[in-house]
DNA sequence: TTGACACTGATAATCGTTTTCACTTTCTTT
DNA sequence: AAAGAAAGTGAAAACGATTATCAGTGTCAA
């Protein structure tokens, strides 16, 4: 995490940027997170002990961030952007639970190379691609019945 | 194209709700399109030549549309809705072109047995999925460098 | 230490979509 | 055909996520 931090400081340096003191808190916390976030689930967790720092600054650092390479922005349909860790992963999708909102990462080669197929006989050149799958995860098709699990959906 | 209006004035009726010139008419505009359209998209479309209706009934007839399974909303992560007629289409995915925008259909029964694994494997039950690839189509790639082809992006 | 210039936060603006509300239309019942 | 209940309409306002504006503040290289 310390080196995440450094890389941060070590882009904005290289962009001509400010290292101010909002940007690496805002930073730390996003790379203390350990599931996707929103910019205001992020805001929520710095602002409990940084009542200062404003929404905007938030937005503003975390699209930084995507520029530095640190972060993914991801779309899931429901209107607010989530985001996550870039760092060393490599390409992955995502599960999401319709009962609880839990997301899962998850990764195929053969689903992709399969699309490259489709793709190419279509006459297209692939650039990036988007798989969603939606259903219910373990715990909440094994307590069907139960009732929603008390998750924070993204909301960090 | 008559029988879709004939279900949609169907559905309209069993639901104890009214067939009103402005719905015939959105509708009507609807079925006549042979792609994705947006809200506003099909609001200048039927604004063409009845100029008192309103986006808002537009946004709402959409809605009905949908309700009456004879719609299927699509978000692709541009922020906004696209529309497709549900008829009796089965499921596909999607193509978009990173260059025009154009939007091409495709299904593979592979693609989906194999997300059915991969899922089935994390303990998921699968209700419903999206993918979508983004790449060049045929046209772009050949003339890379020419500029973007002349297509009205979604908007009917 | 200083000064240029990037940054911050409050507020306003955007964009697609939905809600509100006063008025109009549909459609069922006579 | 008339009437009235209930749904529908359009304009305008509200919304929620995100971005821009702008006056005042902070950073950091010289």
């Amino acid at each position: 995490m310390q080196d995440k931090l450094l890389q941060f400081k070590q882009y904005l340096n290289r962009a001509g940027l400010k290292a101010t003191r909002q940007r690496e808190l805002i930073a730390r916390a996003f790379f203390a997170t350990t599931t996707h976030v929103s910019a205001e689930g992020l805001y929520r967790r710095v602002r409990g002990r940084h009542p200062r720092i404003g929404l905007v600054t938030v937005y503003r650092t975390l699209k930084l961030l995507k520029d530095a390479g640190l972060a993914h922005e991801r779309q899931f349909g429901d209107g607010r952007a989530l985001f996550e860790h870039a760092s060393s992963e490599r390409h992955h999708d995502h599960i999401i639970c319709t009962e609880c909102g839990k997301i899962t990462e998850f990764a195929s080669i053969e689903i992709e190379a399969l699309q490259e197929q489709v793709v190419r006989r279509l006459g297209f050149q692939i650039q990036h691609h988007k798989l969603e799958l939606y259903g219910l995860c373990r715990d909440c098709s094994a307590g069907a019945g139960r009732g929603p699990e008390v998750h924070a959906i993204g909301a960090g």
